[in-house]
DNA sequence: TCTTTTTGTTGCCAAATGGCAACCGTTATT
DNA sequence: AATAACGGTTGCCATTTGGCAACAAAAAGA
């Protein structure tokens, strides 16, 4: 729990009563390879932190190809936000890449915190929206640079996760196929 | 201002007497064409409004070359906000595309506000959240979908725009050159 | 109006990427 | 151990895109 407590502390202070309310309403959750935090179709029903492994966040375009939009590890929130906040039909896949260890707030929970621990909201707020400013960042690196630039880059931005995530899904966040990400990291060497 | 404040109301009630004091601290501010309403290498001064014309927020990648990270056009916010709520040095340029009318709020009485209007802040998060998705969903889409079908997209998505901004920005939005998107509207005909 | 500047188009060719099939190596499964 | 499943690589070729130069059209200035 202590990490879910020191990721918190960035956004805000938290005093030892507060994080105890915290830290009592979270449960662990052990996810396989493979497993789904949540699922499209469904109403996104947790909020997740990770402790351990990495999460994909993934749709399918017109085409039915999968798009990776981000992976989340160790140490970040993970949570289909939007649909959670309005507790509507997501349209997005949460999967573990890799065995997962995540501390989780079941939405009751979660609402409970806004209730009872002073400025929660603004914690979150800070916290969310540092998130999207990251994936926004990424994003915007994606549609300038070539290939071998936005793979360099993912590199340095996520020098732990290439090796831990198929390249076939580091291939469709980058925006490329496997093959030609395959070749890229041919030509790199 | 009644453009303004139909926005706000979007997110969060508003008497009449907080949209008084609201319009109060607002300015109006015209920029021609070409005109920079905030310049990399600078700190944001100013919350703006657009009530006419069409903004384009835009940045430099590492060969020199110009990236558009997207337009703003009537009645949404425009402002460098990651940089001006942390009074740090952007590397953006916000500049009219068209001869604009925008309501401005300088820093000062952007914070009045919180402190001023009740709620106000939660108003704020969900535009600026709300601001986010959306760019976010559009980037996603651009590293996905073939140019063509970035191209068309951006055409239901912003019917208006496509004739009033000059197409090599598009093009960079889009993630292709001046060249190729030439081409793409010339086989789309 | 005439000129200049900006914006958009096109031809040519090179480079990058996609799509497919085949293949290889590793890891799971039985 | 044998087999299957998965992940990754490579060759071949078609398609897309980039880069450059020249040109055309439209807009802005004088």
């Amino acid at each position: 729990m202590n990490e879910l407590i020191e990721y918190l502390l960035q956004f805000g202070n938290l005093n030892k009563q507060q994080t105890d309310i915290i830290t009592s309403k979270a449960t662990e959750l052990k996810l396989q390879k493979g497993g789904y935090f949540s699922e499209a179709g469904k109403i996104p029903k947790q909020v997740g932190f990770v402790v351990k492994g990495v999460i994909r966040i993934y749709c399918y375009d017109n085409n039915g190809g999968e798009i990776t939009k981000y992976f989340v590890d160790e140490n970040r929130l993970v949570v289909d936000y939007e649909n959670f906040e309005a507790n509507l039909v997501s349209s997005d896949y949460l999967q573990a890449v890799t065995d997962c260890k995540l501390i989780v707030f079941s939405k009751q929970n979660w609402e409970e915190l806004y209730h009872t621990i002073t400025d929660w909201d603004k914690i979150i707020t800070k916290a969310v929206q540092k998130a999207y400013q990251i994936h926004l960042e990424r994003r915007t690196a994606l549609v300038s640079e070539d290939a071998v630039t936005r793979y360099l880059s993912f590199l340095e931005k996520f020098p732990t996760l290439a090796n831990r995530v198929p390249q076939a899904y580091i291939a469709s966040y980058l925006g490329v196929t496997r093959f030609s990400l395959s070749r890229i990291r041919k030509n790199i060497r």
